[in-house]
DNA sequence: TAGTGGTCTAGACCACCGG
DNA sequence: CGGTGGTCTAGACCACTAA
C-alpha cells in the first residue's frame, strides 16, 4: 500500500471515528510528518486525497480543518463513492442481486452523433444493448448501450443478462479509466414505464455516458434511465 | 501564474487546437520537462489537470494520450467547467441578465434536518429565501436556500433580487471552497409550474447542495428545481 | 513576525508495458 | 531489457493569515 494512502485512510478513520470532530482544525503538516513519518509532499497527496472526498478544507495560512458534514455523508455511502461511481451498476449494489431482462441484442451501424462520441466511422459496427436491470428483482433503471464490436470482438448474451463491465475487466483484461457524463429529468416512454413498473407520469433521471478505456479510447455510449428516486451524488472543490 | 498552470494551458491549447490529435501520444515526461524547463513532478501535476478536466488518459509504462472526445466538450463550455460550477448561477451564465423574483425572504428557525447539515443549534435563526431565478427573463430555476444569520449578519432584499454569492465574496470577503450535491428528478408543485411558466407534468431537475466556506464551515442550504431541459455535467477518473 | 500551507526542484527508486 | 509514468524524499522558497 502507497504511504500516502494509508495516511489518509487513517486519518479519514481519525475523522469519522471522531477523533478529529467537525470544525476541528488538524495537526500542521510538520506534525503530520512526524506523526507518520513521511515527508511534507506525501502528506500534501494524502490531504488532496481528503479534500476532494468532502472530508476536510485547507487555508493557507490559517491550517487544515474538519468539514462540518452529516455523518452519514462522511462514512461514504455507495453515492458517494467516486470509485463505485465508475465501477458499473453491479458494484453499486455489492451484496445485493443484480439481474437484467434483456429487450435488444444487436449489432448494427449507430446513428452518427453516437459514432463521432465512440470516435467510429460511419461503416464501423457495434453492439445494441437494451436492458432493464433489476435489484433483487426490483427494477431500477432502463439501459441504452452501444459499444464498438472493434473492441469487444465476442460479447455473448450470458454477458448482457449478468454484467458487462466484469466480462470487460474481468475475461478481456481491459481496464476502464473515466466517464463523461449528462443529466437531466426526463418522463419515461410508454416501454419504459412498463418495464419499470412505473406510472407513466413519474420522472426518471437520465444519466447519459461516455465510458473510456484507460488508454483513452471511448468504449461504451449509454443512456441510463434511473427510477425509483434515485440520486446521483457529487462533489465540487475549488482549486 | 503557476508554472503547473501554464504548462496545463499550453498543452490544453495543443490538444483543442489540434497540434495533439485524439488518440495521439503525448511527448513523454522527460520531453515535456525539456520543452517547458520544469521538473518531473511539475509536468505531472499539470498532466493532473488535463486528467481531472477529461482530456488525456495515462498508462504506467506506456505512455500519455488525448482522449477522444468531442471538440464541443473538449472546449468545456459552461457545463463542463467545475469552477463555475462552484461560482452559482449568476457565473453560469456570463453575459447575460440573470434577476430574480422573491417569493420569500424571511427569518426563521430551520427544521431539524436542515439545522444538522448546517451545523446550527436548535434555536438558532437562519434567512429562508425562495426565489425564481431567470435568465434574459426567461424563467430558469426556483430555488430555495436557507443560511444561518451568525455567518451573513445583515443580509438584504437587494443582495437577494441580484446575487448572494456576489455579495459573500465580494462585500463580505467570505470565499466559497466546496458544495456536495444530491441529483434527482421530480415533478413541478403547482407554486413552481406557475413560477417557471411550465406544465406541471413537465419534469424538473432537482440539485440538493450543502455550500461550504474555504474553512469547512456550511453556510448554506439549498433545494434549486432546474426547468428547460437543464443538463448537469460530470467526469468521474480511476484514481 | 512566526507559522501555516503551496510550489518547485533534483534525484532516487519502483511498477508496469512493450519489443 | 529500455522506457514509461508513479511515488517519495529533503530542502529551498513563496503567499498568506493571524496575533
Amino acid at each position: 500500500m502507497l504511504k500516502y494512502e494509508s495516511v489518509a485512510d487513517d486519518i479519514r478513520e481519525k475523522i469519522v471515528g471522531g477523533t478529529y470532530a467537525p470544525n476541528d482544525q488538524l495537526p500542521t503538516t510538520p506534525e503530520l510528518c512526524d506523526e507518520y513519518q513521511v515527508s511534507k509532499i506525501t502528506v500534501k497527496k494524502a490531504m488532496d486525497e481528503l479534500v476532494a472526498q468532502g472530508l476536510i478544507a485547507r487555508r493557507r495560512g490559517s491550517g487544515t480543518y474538519v468539514k462540518r458534514t452529516t455523518v452519514a455523508e462522511a462514512k461514504s455511502p455507495a453515492g458517494w463513492d467516486m470509485s463505485s461511481q465508475m465501477a458499473g451498476f453491479c458494484a453499486e449494489h455489492q451484496g445485493h442481486e443484480v439481474t437484467s431482462v434483456v429487450h435488444d441484442f444487436s449489432v448494427v451501424r449507430p446513428e452518427a452523433g453516437v459514432a463521432e462520441m465512440l470516435g467510429m466511422d460511419s461503416d464501423e459496427f457495434a453492439y445494441h444493448i437494451v436492458r432493464t436491470r433489476l435489484v433483487d428483482g426490483v427494477p431500477h433503471v432502463v439501459e441504452y448501450t452501444y459499444m464498438p464490436i472493434k473492441l469487444v470482438p465476442d460479447l455473448r448474451e450470458r454477458n448482457v443478462e449478468t454484467s458487462i463491465y466484469g466480462y470487460l475487466e474481468g475475461e478481456l483484461g481491459l481496464k476502464i479509466g473515466s466517464a463523461h457524463r449528462v443529466i437531466k429529468a426526463v418522463l419515461p416512454t410508454d416501454d419504459e414505464a412498463t418495464w419499470l413498473g412505473v406510472d407513466p407520469s413519474q420522472p426518471l433521471l437520465e444519466v447519459k455516458q461516455v465510458g473510456f478505456l484507460d488508454d483513452g479510447v471511448p468504449f461504451e455510449w449509454s443512456v441510463a434511465r434511473h427510477a425509483n428516486d434515485y440520486e446521483f451524488c457529487s462533489i465540487s472543490t475549488h482549486n
